[in-house]
DNA sequence: CAATTCTTTTTACGTTGTAAATTTATTGCG
DNA sequence: CGCAATAAATTTACAACGTAAAAAGAATTG
């Protein structure tokens, strides 16, 4: 028999390319990134990767797995690390802000990536099934507070595109840099105010 | 002398092909339209585009061009098409999603897409602004007509950002089909009444 | 030590964008 | 009218891509 493969050699070879995906996809985007570069970068042959990864989509779905349980560790983390639904809320929304534009690549690779094979990667899904739970917790606990009424589905929705939608124009260079955070900001304190309970 | 081609032969041949190009686009994604696919849909060899565009990132700006002015031109005309602030900004409110909806591939190409060297293209930046601006007229009628009260170009952005919030959710599948209607909808009502002027 | 078998590399194919060379077609001039 | 000039179009060619298939390499077991 020949030198085995074990589980732990196998996972190590597949976080050291994904941190290299994740490094040059940030730099260059995922389509302007090789396999070839992604072996040379790891100091393998080019069909090396594919000894542990199916293919170059495979390595794609699970940067963008990663990114949304780092995304939604930073989300749970700031909801849990203050209390009352207001601060818990502006926790949340600023965690959301902060994760987009310090990873803005990863940001894009998660929302703003049609990958129309999604389904066939559950990790994938569960990833970011959770990334959205945390992402609209807050507003339940604004519900609950009595600081807002109406559906938290619905409220979640509402608060998740106004604050997609700034981040993803500044991204893709349509607001002046820096300008989605204000935007972000103006949008949650006017639809928390157009939400008020009525007396 | 040879025949030479006359600047209506130049016009019609770019036409063509920013048709089929928008076409493929749109059921294929730009990157997986190839320049022979294009050439063979004109019934003309492979290098035969490279006489009338640049080179492939050519033919993306100005299908995108063709998009920022179709897109504008539908704002202006549901602007102009009632009278009144609040029916303008329904109108305008309205055909945005219809484009959006109509178009999605346009959609995406003009602002979900980053395009590294947009300022190479002066006609793209101009279509872009008239897009912006016809986005926005409707928001200085609200004001002035003493329904909203802030900065107009504020309350533009964020009008803008949960639109296109919603938007770019359902187009990447985040969203339930049909789902960002309603939620653009939602957002405008809530965002007008979180804006009102206080009595 | 040799046989086995998993891992890795090498080689190879079809496809891409497009540069360069070649062919084709049209027009003005002798 | 025919032929040289020249713009347009095509053909050929190249480097780089993702990855299938074949070959080589290495380590354990009998």
């Amino acid at each position: 028999m020949p030198r085995v493969l074990s589980q732990t050699d196998v996972a190590d070879f597949r976080e050291r390319l994904c941190d290299a995906a994740e490094r040059l996809f940030a730099e260059k985007g995922p389509d302007a990134v090789t396999m070839r570069q992604l072996a040379a970068d790891l100091g393998v042959s080019p069909m090396t990767p594919y000894r542990y990864f199916q293919d170059k989509e495979d390595i794609l779905a699970t940067v963008r797995t990663n990114g949304f349980n780092r995304f939604a560790e930073a989300l749970e983390a700031a909801f849990a690390s203050v209390s009352g639904a207001k601060a818990k809320s502006s926790a949340v929304g600023e965690a959301y802000l902060t994760f987009a534009f310090e990873h803005p690549a990863a940001y894009k690779l998660m929302f703003d990536l049609y990958q129309p094979h999604e389904n066939d990667y559950p990790e994938l899904l569960t990833a970011a099934h959770r990334a959205h739970a945390s992402q609209t917790a807050y507003v339940k606990e604004l519900i609950g507070a009595g600081l807002l009424s109406g559906n938290p589905d619905e409220i979640g929705r509402m608060f998740w595109a106004a604050t997609h939608g700034a981040v993803t124009l500044e991204l893709a260079g349509k607001l002046p840099h820096g300008a989605a955070r204000l935007v972000s900001q103006q949008l949650g304190h006017t639809l928390a105010k157009g939400l008020r309970p009525e007396p």
